[in-house]
DNA sequence: TACAGTTGGTAAAACGATACACCTGATATT
DNA sequence: AATATCAGGTGTATCGTTTTACCAACTGTA
């Protein structure tokens, strides 16, 4: 009788109970037909499912036979004949950032169940280490990549592999410029005009719009959404600040995303008149924010609302908690592989766009704005 | 005319710039052979640098032929021969805990560097997923194994596979029972023996430890490291939490680790008498505390004190910025693949065990302890 | 009866690299 | 002079699959 569920008895869970089962005595196809009598193309068959080249009687023993001994196809081998692997290769700035590492993490579980593997290269947006990563990937046999918030000023550049199946997370299929190039993204305008509309409906009018330099396709629309959604409310929005500072390709840990909150914290204290709340490009930056402000003594969110998007796991860490938009990781991640998997429907196919929407998640760092700033009270009339 | 160097030119760095290079017409060892004139055998012993076979006359012939090919022998029919692929699997818990996020960076970086690829798997501690990802290992020729943060409670899992070159990051030989097995470690002992010693330097007596259950080597040799250390300064060391909750092995993104800091707190604060500084297992723990103290209106580093151990890069961004014990990653991580690469010395190896040095990192959540702390702080109240 | 079609099955040639055994001259050793 | 050693190089079996071509029975039909 066993437990199952408990932490305890992982103990006694010892991987083959019988014989050793070391790499060097793996049982071979040649061993399986052997063992149930019958060639080596039934087995061949009966792994890559196709019974219906098979008798009842055959596919039998050689179902036991596998059994018996344990067999497991030799990928090498599969792959030299085939010239396909069942790896996806997943190219990412770096998973370090907290956002990034859970997309990662979400894309390798939906890798695993659909039988693939996941291959990882951090590239830094490093051009050599990608090109070389990319370069690899022929001899070895994958064919499956996926790549998330790359440059959206390297049109063509991703031609050069284009006997690869590519998705795309946070990319513009214009930007690349890839003939069969399937993407999947937030819908980021609605995002950010999910951000607006929470602030306007605080009350908020004065709102100001935090990015870094705008190279990922979601930088570009998610600037755009703002301009569209303070439109939409017919509110000024001349006060997006977008910092031309922190280039630098190399960036670890995303530590320097926040960087870019700590510098745009003054920009916009700076602002005249002082806006009343900000939305910021996603959580690194809104925590960013959130530090200098707290240290220049600006309480959030009695003196300025911030709001991110993303809704990173570490986001519910600070204080106050950061209020922000959340995408929903784990959907997209399963469409991306789903996608990268699919044999593409049409020959000539000019690829699919799969966008999700975006969730609200209220925490703490928006409230109303305050009555007293007085300079502006007056306008306040009847609303 | 070309400006290198400049983010720039990322744009105009098309790959092959001459002919399309799809996977379909990679040039083999074959057209190689053929195009310098020499055998199959020559090009191979270039390819595995066995210069000493080769005169210089056909070594540059070679060299030319592979220039003027692109080749790049496949990774598949080497793999299918020589039985081992320039993989490394990389067993881990799960990369959204920051820290483990970094440290498979780091092992990235440095396989990359040593030609290898790497193989991710986030286990989430699920055995199941574990032993099936293992179990596909010998299929696909990895030979080499780096897990981070093993469970001490498995002695001898490992054994069954006992053919690959595994090396474990914070675990200790002992627990895991394999004959041949290289660890690498920090000096955790030490770790908390500096965090005591800053604590004592300032002036604190009243010192708690708070660590989740002991399920890795960490865990317990941090807590023994504590005790020790409070018996070095003849403290009493009878304040260590060990919370016995969050046994989730399906710990997601360590948020819950989190949890564990967040529960710690009312624990802690209900200590008599209380004590003026608290070292949390890790940063996780750390700021978990921190948030819990804040909001229930406990000033740190004021009222009280906190140190985390790990020095995971989020660290700088809490408020007060955490002060904690690094370790370093980037070395450890070398060290790791360093050594599951290193041709195992001995024939009967009984394994290495590589330590690293801590380091203090002074930030902003220590302070001397309050002389009236004891009346002024017990009027408050944790919910 | 003879023919085509279907069903269930096999033999053997690849896939691309490696490594073993072998070969040929030249030089060194006795 | 005979032999050993060595540097430089080649031919080819082999790794474990997949896949193509082929075959032998049956079945039903004219």
């Amino acid at each position: 009788m066993r437990v199952s569920g408990t932490l305890g008895d992982l103990n006694d869970m010892p991987p083959k109970s019988g014989s050793p089962t070391d790499a060097a005595d793996r049982a071979t196809i040649q061993d399986v037909a052997k063992a149930a009598s019958v060639s080596v193309s039934s087995v061949s068959n009966y792994m890559n499912n196709r019974f219906h080249r098979l008798g009842t009687e055959t596919r039998t023993r050689i179902a036991m036979a596998i059994a018996e001994l344990d067999f497991r196809p030799n990928q090498a081998a599969r792959q030299l004949k085939t010239g396909k692997a069942r790896v996806i290769a997943l190219v990412v700035p770096s998973i370090v950032n907290p956002f990034n590492g859970q997309m990662v993490f979400s894309i390798e579980q939906a890798a695993v169940k659909a039988g693939y593997r996941v291959h990882l290269c951090n590239t830094m947006r490093d051009p050599k280490l990608e090109k070389e990563f990319l370069d690899n990937l022929a001899a070895v046999g994958v064919a499956d990549l996926i790549t998330i918030a790359p440059l959206n000023t390297r049109r063509g550049y991703y031609s050069a592999w284009s006997d690869l199946s590519i998705v795309a997370v946070d990319a513009n299929r214009l930007d690349l410029k890839l003939a069969r190039l399937d993407t999947v993204n937030l819908d980021h305008e609605a995002a950010i005009g999910m951000a607006v509309e929470h602030l306007f409906a605080l009350g908020h009018r004065r709102i100001a719009y935090v990015t870094d330099p705008l190279i990922t396709h979601s930088r570009v629309m998610r600037l755009s959404g703002f301009k569209k959604a303070m439109k939409d409310h017919e509110l000024d929005d001349s006060q997006a600040v977008v910092l031309e500072r922190h280039q630098s390709a190399l960036d670890v840990a995303d530590a320097q995303m926040v960087e870019v909150g700590r510098d745009a914290a003054s920009d916009v204290a700076a602002l005249s008149p002082r806006p009343t709340a900000i939305i910021a490009f996603n959580d690194m930056i809104a925590l960013g924010l959130l530090a200098t402000f707290r240290s220049a003594g600006i309480a959030v969110p009695k003196d300025m609302s911030i709001i991110g998007v993303d809704d990173a796991w570490i986001s519910q860490l600070s204080f106050p908690a950061l209020t922000t938009i959340r995408q929903p990781i784990e959907a997209m991640a399963s469409a991306a592989v789903e996608r990268v998997l699919k044999p593409n429907a049409a020959p000539a196919n000019a690829g699919s766009d799969t966008i999700f929407l975006p969730e609200l998640v209220i925490r703490d760092t928006c409230a109303k704005p305050q009555e007293d700033a007085a300079t502006h009270v007056r306008k306040r009339h009847l609303e």
